[in-house]
DNA sequence: TTGATATCATTTGCATACGAATGAATTTCT
DNA sequence: AGAAATTCATTCGTATGCAAATGATATCAA
């Protein structure tokens, strides 16, 4: 019985009948579904910064000064999408930028000290965005899908 | 000793200090890298059509013909992505829209010959896409992954 | 030193993604 | 039937996200 599972499953491994695919079962639309979630989840705690905004915010606060560029490596963000996140970011006096001394290709940012204060009192709202989003999953399984989520990521 | 990090952990949880608030171990980001990398191996498969719009002829090739609004909402987008995508998916001929006979506020979109030629020779492509994806887990990890992920959205 | 390479930032173009406002058509309620 | 509420689609504005091209500066190598 089992014995005929397994090669009934091999067989569908190897040779997958087109009829099969469903969309909804696919790592990645869900993947996609979990993070519209996630960000809506944001959205409803910290109405007035995005996430990308946020994460700025916080990086900046744990490595200080960084150009631009390092801060998109940083952030996972790509050199014309973090141009963007930054401007905004001046836009509202939570940063501001400054050329490098030295290197005078670099863009400096850095928290301003209203930026300071916006991320010290975001970071407990941010606790409770995480906290909302793995919401559905027991105290166990948030420890192993955080292990395997990260192995993907 | 393992008691007193007990201690110490239980102490961390009900009352943690913003010093320790790291963005690289939020759900959030990792969701956004996770979902970002899968785009990634989509577009190194298959360049000409985005996921998005994928996902729109996939679905239509469930469903059949349905009014723009349902498509949305079966594959999770709101009602002004889901123009821009079918927009796009008209222009290149691989949709057809025409309006509801009785209900004269839906428009109908359905595949066109082109549109479901496309769909079954990209089906095996998205397998391979999927596989890339969660080829950093083992069978049994991508079981639990996906089950837990599937909770989350 | 200088010529080739590499790095940093910017800009443009395209494609999601969503809130909010609007208009048209339908349904519900009274 | 007529008014109110709903639904479907469209449009506008804002914000990622990325590829590709460009310009300025730095670094490396011959």
């Amino acid at each position: 019985m089992s014995g005929e599972d397994n090669l009934l499953k091999l067989v569908e491994v190897e040779a997958p009948d087109d009829q099969d695919y469903l969309l909804q079962e696919q790592v990645g639309f869900i993947l996609r579904k979990a993070h519209q979630r996630h960000v809506a989840i944001f959205a409803a705690h910290i109405g007035d910064l995005t996430p990308p905004q946020f994460a700025a915010l916080a990086k900046l606060r744990d490595v200080g000064e960084t150009s631009q560029n390092q801060l998109g490596t940083l952030i996972a963000m790509d050199a014309a999408t973090v141009k963007g996140v930054i401007d905004r970011l001046k836009a509202r006096g939570l940063v501001e930028l400054s050329r490098h001394e030295v290197d005078k290709r670099r863009l400096l940012v850095n928290l301003t000290a209203a930026g300071r204060d916006a991320i010290e009192r975001l970071i407990p709202l941010a606790r409770e965005i995480t906290q909302e989003t793995l919401a559905p999953l027991s105290a166990k399984e948030i420890a192993t899908f955080m292990k395997l989520l990260v192995k993907l990521a």
